[in-house]
DNA sequence: GTCTATATTCAGATAGAC
DNA sequence: GTCTATCTGAATATAGAC
């Protein structure tokens, strides 16, 4: 590699520190002087990489609201059945948000600030065509006759709701359930056995 | 009535306008500038009555978290059958959020602060046993071989994801599916009947 | 590029008149 | 109780030396 042992230039040193501080603290309480004590430098260093905070906040909402919806597009469009892809899509969200938990919480929060209207613009460039084809593989099944007739908007929403609501509830959770960061940890693993067996068991005939 | 025409005292236009700013901003978006200006009067008597933006916060947090969970106690303590009282409830959860749709969000993104242990420690107290009782009900059932042998905490959330989650991913929605707010607003009552079939679906033997 | 020091702006909080 | 005016502190942003 000539690359070599400087993998972490300042800016990605910056853009690392940003990243915590912003998706764990929002935008409105993330402070400068937070993320440049992370990254080990001062604040004026950030304003010279990044000009604004509302600048660094967006590079790093861009990087990071792409993979609030991943794209599938791979397992839907394979020839497995439907109940497969369901059960790779849940493994692999619920796998991708246990890597980062804060995540949906972060994006959506965000996004439901209206100022910014550009947020949400970018978010609507980046719309892959997950939902086009996820919607195509549910109705041709329908039409197979294999899964009950059922709304794929609706269907596709259950999935998701499915897999991130509990970590955005998470605090409540741990409160109302009586259970500590690691027994929650285990659910979550639990549940993507437990969530796609609940969603095939609905839809199937 | 004695307690007359000024059903309105300033106490109660400023929680008005408090309950308003903190729920669509947050706790760190907010402004007592903008809370004063909704109630129609100015800063210094937000502090005059209130003392603080924290102080006054936490009011609004502890009348509105209260609601997340109502108490569905006595839903659950009917002799009717589980599956109409998951339909009640699911019913009346949903037709909580259509009338106060950012509430799910706001509580949550709350919680996830983890500054403010006082809040956690609210909730704690707040704690509603339907939660216990709900998972009486479903163990008896599971017993009884009315449903199928499920985690009755993993069903428990589950039903709450599926009433709450389409709220707070709205903008994501509305963007990924193409829809406006009226489409929005009527997948959401929709949603009432299609969530209570896919749960029962899943669950019954 | 990186730092220290400083300017600027903004928001929460208080003083004091009425 | 309610207001205007002001204070204080915090946070973003910039100037300028190295």
């Amino acid at each position: 590699m000539v690359n070599k042992i400087k993998d972490t230039t300042t800016e990605e040193k910056i853009l690392e520190a940003a990243r915590k501080v912003f998706i764990e603290r929002g935008l409105d309480g993330a402070r400068m002087q937070e993320i440049a004590d992370k990254a080990g430098i001062n604040k004026a260093l950030l304003h010279y990489y990044f000009r604004s905070k509302d600048k660094l906040f967006e590079v790093i909402f861009k990087e990071t609201a792409g993979n609030l919806f991943p794209k599938f597009e791979m397992i839907l469009n394979s020839d497995k059945p439907l109940f497969d892809k369901i059960d790779e899509i849940v493994s692999n969200y619920i796998d991708l948000i246990i890597k980062n938990p804060y995540l949906p919480l972060f994006v959506l929060s965000e996004m439901n600030k209206s100022r910014n209207l550009q947020l949400a613009n970018f978010f609507e460039m980046q719309r892959n065509k997950f939902v086009e084809k996820f919607v195509q593989n549910i109705e041709k099944e329908i039409k197979k006759g294999v899964i009950k007739k059922i709304s794929p908007a609706h269907l596709i929403i259950n999935i998701f709701s499915l897999c991130a609501f509990p970590f955005i509830a998470k605090p409540v959770i741990g409160i109302l359930l009586e259970i500590d960061d690691l027994q929650f940890k285990y659910m979550m693993e639990q549940r993507k056995k437990i969530v796609t067996d609940f969603i095939i068991a609905s839809i199937k005939k």
